[in-house]
DNA sequence: AATATTTTTGATCGATCGTTCAATCAATAA
DNA sequence: TTATTGATTGAACGATCGATCAAAAATATT
């Protein structure tokens, strides 16, 4: 990191606020519009100039609170993605506490699935689904480490879960089990308009209810009957 | 459109050759590096100069040949869609020769995954996989239409023959499966080293002959046993 | 051989990119 | 009040972008 802006100090000072909902503004206006505009044109698509037009804040604004274009999108995950982690882990505590292995399989599936699936629906936060599923499928997001830093830890603890409700599965078994749920979830969350097209509108990823339904459903099958034969 | 460049012209007059194999080299090298940049860094992230110069052509000739870089970013999916395509509707034939319903959803479900897992294993279209699975998750491609003109109609059909074969489910429950098959295929298609990370080397999605055992058995189990109960 | 056509080349256009800087405004501390 | 710090603003930087042009080279046609 060459430039650091101003986030590493202003964030140091502000934790006196419970939630970073009442931060500054003019910083919570430039990461609103930018989770958007990335979310729908991509990192290298969305341009800082764009994003400062949408959030109504001079464009030398955003390089003094984020320092570069990429602090300000790795700024975007550092706000959204602790939400997501925490609802996880917890999801993944009150699997632990059912005995029964088909019921228990059910809510590991659930925890992973259920807070980002539910992301379209919470108003404040609909297109950081996108720009995650963006960044999960985005080849760069390597160099990146976003991915890596904030959510590997949280998809360790699911694998070995899985483990756990099922042990008579291969270690490939389990983390391809793993990697087909979240490839389909991630294809929900980043979604533009294909599935409700090809399913003649039989199918609506807006629909939170219908579709944490179906992925549930499908995704658990999976899990339970694939693989092992 | 307003600039076509060659592209129209010149496909009229190479339709003597086989399958554009042997075609202008200048041609197809620009095609071959396009392929690998858009796919490693995406429409917005690669520029023409970096496709020229890892072709070794001049700058100006990329834009003679294809008009635009959209055009060039259409040119490689007309020269290797229809291979995709074709294959995956002689699997759907195949599958309707199969009368034991359990064996034809089996031909079904491998007559769509196959032909794309296998991509990472021919040398010449190695990256075509990654470069479509970022065209099937942006949301700008709804207006290229790129998957729509190319992919939707054989898509159609495949869900029809999912219908066929599974009478008893709704139209819902058909096509959220379709949808988790695709977007499990998709992410492994497109990833480039997370799978392998998070499962410290238990799954290789270079192996295809692995990749392909595992997510046909996953998805398979999903489609005979999600969604209906 | 002479002509016409297609392909290649180098140079350059205007536009937009991310970033930087000095000046100004606002808020607080002295 | 004055001094100090942080926040905001408008302007500009160099770099790179996609696209275009006229001239040269290569190829095809007559």
């Amino acid at each position: 990191m060459k430039t650091l802006g101003r986030q590493k100090a202003s964030a140091e000072e502000r934790n006196e606020l419970a939630s970073g909902e009442t931060e500054h503004p003019a910083r919570a206006r430039i990461i609103s519009a930018a989770e958007v505009l990335f979310a729908e044109l991509g990192f290298d698509g969305a341009s800082i100039r764009q994003i400062a037009l949408a959030a109504k804040v001079p464009l030398a604004l955003v390089s003094y609170h984020f320092g570069s274009k990429e602090g300000l999108y790795r700024a975007i995950f550092e706000l959204r993605a602790p939400s997501i982690v925490e609802q996880r882990k917890t999801g993944l505590l009150l699997a632990d506490a059912e005995k029964d292995p088909e019921r228990r399989l059910e809510l590991v599936v659930k925890a992973l699935l259920i807070p980002m699936l539910k992301l379209r629906r919470e108003e404040k936060s609909a297109r950081f689904g996108a720009l995650l599923a963006r960044e999960v499928s985005d080849p760069k997001s390597l160099d990146r480490g976003i991915i890596r830093d904030m959510f590997d830890p949280v998809a360790r603890a699911f694998i070995q879960a899985m483990r756990e409700v099922l042990p008579d599965r291969t270690n490939a078994e389990i983390n391809w089990a793993y990697q087909v749920m979240i490839g389909a979830m991630v294809h929900v969350m980043g979604d533009a308009g294909r599935i409700v097209r090809l399913s003649d509108g039989a199918c609506d990823p807006e629909d939170d209810q219908q579709t944490t339904v179906h992925i549930v459903s499908l995704l658990l099958a999976a899990v339970r009957h694939g693989s092992k034969m």
